[in-house]
DNA sequence: AATCTATCCTGTTAGC
DNA sequence: TGCTAACAGGATAGAT
């Protein structure tokens, strides 16, 4: 599920209760996620301080006081749930804490707090690494520019996407190229950008440097982005913040999960569209989008 | 080299 | 109501 927005929404609940404070103690419930936890894994945390929550791209990073980081990936269902020691249920004595269902690993943390991670796909993604190698760590090492950060623009796009035969949609979801979008943001992205999804890559692509039409993308990638995180994410079905309540941003798609819906550009008068492209559903305007 | 396809896994939902 | 099939926000190994 997540993407970007989720997996920043996630950063700021999980700094709250965890950066300052010790690991006192983890559950590891699995073997494994999508690949095996490390050898030790449970072990190699305890202890530990928490430096910083950060984020590269859809990766959570627990930077720890021994200068390991616990990487962290969400995959497509993963979900993390603060509980704070006030959130103790009242001892009313009828409401015996239920076992939550897939939740594959706790930290116990020294202020109290207890972090589950959920994750029933188990498509998500636990590893420890040293710091000084992160950004050379398998997971990290191809992942391209951030696309909020200064580094990423329309003068990027045009480098990255010359000679792209492959359609402009399947290009933004491919996290070499920029990295942080999914299925959800690229749809929105290319409808403010006014671009078809099928377009080929390079057709966008000017020769002298970016032209209008990756200036407008551009812009529609890191707006769309930075909307999301404001409104908490998108919960559709897994994503939740850190303390159970829900992102909003749904409720602003244009044209993600609106098939025949018409478009938000009242003055346009299309219809939304939804087509497979590359095994992944595709929705946008044909009206507006070229 | 670049680009597609199938696949990991479970839960939800649309359709019969 | 109950069953089955299709689909889901990700990422990648392997085929082409």
């Amino acid at each position: 599920m997540p993407e970007l927005p989720e997996v920043e929404t996630v950063r700021r609940g999980l700094r709250q209760a965890m950066e300052g404070e010790v690991i006192e103690r983890v559950e590891q419930r699995r073997a494994d996620l999508r690949f095996p936890l490390p050898r030790g894994f449970a072990a190699r945390l305890t202890g530990r301080r928490v430096i910083a929550i950060t984020r590269r791209a859809k990766y959570l990073l627990a930077d720890l006081d021994d200068s390991s980081v616990l990487i962290m990936h969400l995959g497509m269902s993963g979900s993390f749930a603060v509980t704070l020691p006030d959130d103790a249920p009242v001892a009313d004595g009828f409401a015996p804490p239920r076992r939550v269902l897939h939740e594959h690993v706790v930290f116990h943390m020294s202020g109290g707090a207890r972090i589950g991670y959920r994750d029933p796909r188990r498509f998500g993604i636990m590893d420890i690494a040293s710091a000084d190698a992160i950004s050379a760590h398998r997971l990290l090492a191809d992942l391209g520019p951030e696309p909020l950060g200064s580094s990423f623009s329309a003068g990027c796009l045009n480098r990255r996407l010359a000679g792209k035969r492959t359609s402009i949609k399947a290009a933004l979801l491919d996290q070499r190229i920029v990295a942080g979008l999914g299925n959800i943001y690229v749809n929105e992205a290319l409808f403010r950008a006014r671009i078809a999804p099928a377009r080929p890559a390079h057709s966008l692509v000017r020769r002298r440097g970016p032209g209008q039409e990756l200036s407008h993308l551009a812009r529609a990638v890191k707006s769309v982005l930075r909307e999301a995180i404001d409104a908490g994410g998108s919960s559709l079905r897994d994503h939740a913040r850190t303390d159970g309540s829900l992102g909003y941003f749904q409720h602003a798609f244009a044209v993600y999960d609106r098939e025949h819906g018409r478009c938000v550009r009242v003055e346009c008068g299309g219809i939304v569209r939804r087509e497979v492209q590359s095994g992944r559903a595709t929705f946008w305007c044909p009206r507006c989008q070229r």
